[in-house]
DNA sequence: CATGAATGAGCCTTCATTCAT
DNA sequence: AATGAATGAAGGCTCATTCAT
């Protein structure tokens, strides 16, 4: 949302311009801040008004995602399991990436257009890195992946989804599917043999 | 190499262009067909004449490395440990994509620009499936990861790797340990608890 | 300053517009109305009714400084010796123009924004006249320089400073010297040889 | 004229481009590569394949201008008459700056985008240079001038003629009174009084 | 009076591809 | 076969000015 309130038209503008990204983002179509404008029937000038860069209005398109995972995050910390806490954390967080095709880009960008976006990410960060610790020291993960691991496993998961590329419809099947493997390997095992 | 023999100034041309396509692939710099003609000192046409598109220059820059997987695919179906043959060359397969810049996006495309790409591809596809049916048989693997999901999780490790971005020489270091995870996780395990 | 006696709260816009403008003239940036509006923290809007063009602020701001040099040329006007009377007078625009960025486009300009400034530069060009004719009755300049001349040469002059562009500190020496130069050659040169 | 020998189409185009840009500059619109391109009836990467930058267009136009002051300035240095020599010189510069409307931009700029030009503006540096220095030596000149302010006085007194701004046809008759007067200070005065 | 959102023409630049030489 | 000049659509961004609130 608009940082500080907008006037009536403004906001109304603002919203054309987020709605628009969003069904651009939908169809897999490359955001342009021109075309947008275009689509929304708006002047360039508006959209970069609103939107210095391409990857500001990107981010905006993501944020009630990442707000969404945020939340979400909140409630695994107060689970109790701390195998369940963190398998359910990443599952939400794996099923938003291939669901929401504006997450996957702002997940695995190494810099932030807006703040707020840092924050979220930071926040999510956190929470996976608290609950990756928790399930380390109850010896329920193996102990050589850390947090700053969990991202690029995250992004690798969704990654090798769109690869994948089967039915639409199949992703999230696909999604969980390729991270039930990921933690049957991230559960503490020996190196057997 | 080319398909059909050349005369031998355009022998001489097409490994200047490969030489060159190859050392900006090694820089990390995309490949753009005039930028290549500049600096092999040929015209644009001429290189066009030998590779049609940016993505036929990409595959044939892939190539030997694609041959070199294909050849230690056949290494791994002579082991007669069913799990070490599949894991070695699963192995091999994310160290040359996370060395090789020219792999990733090859290995990740849906359709080749040159058969000969799609016949290596075929090649290693069927290597993997192999290898993974026999651990399947043998009870090494969870059953639930079918061939076609191969491609992917490989694509996907190394996706992986580059979000992580860290040293540069990290990266077969972080290469393996994502993939001793997913391993770990492709070992027969019983949905515990 | 405004011509018309301005509400209070609207003088204190135009002081801060004036005051931004300066500083930013001052700094070599060039005049946007809206970035001094933002910088000044008002509207757009508030800006162009105060002044309608760049060059109308443009002139406000050089006002001061115009209105010194009329001031000083007045004591010019009291000055007996007739060269000395020039000289000095001369001096003083030339350090001006070098001195306040924002004086070189106005002087050079052929047509004025605000009456006021048209005024200005009216009562200087006549006293610069007015010397110029003394002295040349007086013998102690050459006859063919008329007093349609000297706006051009001092402008001249202050953008030959610009061109030499050496340490800031230095353009008022250097100015002088140029000036000191061109003074000589106005002397009543008989075309010697 | 192109540095290296063009295929005859290409030498069509070059010249077409640079004829455009040269009325251009004389009917004193400002260059713009898309402008130049739509004028030459050409496309603009045609225009930008020949002239990376709208200075090296404008550079380009000036260089016949250019090179025929290179050739004067030899003359002027076969001129056994010191003083006669250097101010013949600079009034055929001053007559190029304010005859031809490219070479004022290219004069007062600190640094060139063809090397051509500065190899042009070097040599003209050097011969006004040595003309100057031999004619102080002569003790015609007033000894505080020294090369470094040749151009910044050449261009000041082609600004001057454009602030001016009479008749066209007067503009080289006000050139040499400037010069003149100019030069009657530059002669070697002693501070009277 | 003040505001500042909206406008959109206008400029710049790149690059994949074609085709005359 | 080789060349490399030409093309021009496409995209990016800025900024002076207007006008609804």
């Amino acid at each position: 949302m608009p940082i500080s309130p907008l006037r009536k038209d403004a906001a109304r503008n603002w919203d054309r311009i987020v709605a628009v990204a969003r069904s651009l983002v939908d169809q897999g179509i490359p955001l342009q801040l021109n075309d947008v404008a275009r689509r929304a029937g708006l002047g360039v000038g508006t959209v970069y008004r609103h939107f210095a860069t391409t990857e500001a209005l990107l981010e905006t398109v993501a944020t009630p995602c990442l707000e969404a995972l945020v939340a979400q995050g909140e409630e695994a910390l107060a689970d109790t399991d701390p195998r369940r806490a963190l398998e359910t954390f990443l599952a939400r967080t794996v099923e938003a990436q291939v669901t929401d095709a504006s997450l996957a880009p702002v997940a695995a960008a190494p810099s932030d257009a807006l703040p707020h976006t840092t924050e979220l990410k930071t926040s999510l960060w956190a929470t996976g890195s608290a609950l990756l610790d928790r399930a380390r020291e109850a010896g329920v993960v193996r102990p050589d992946l850390v947090s700053a691991d969990l991202v690029p496993l995250m992004c690798g998961i969704a990654y090798a989804v769109d690869v994948h590329s089967g039915d639409p419809a199949d992703r999230i099947d696909t999604a969980h599917r390729y991270l039930a493997t990921l933690l049957g390997g991230l559960r503490a095992v020996p190196p057997q043999r």
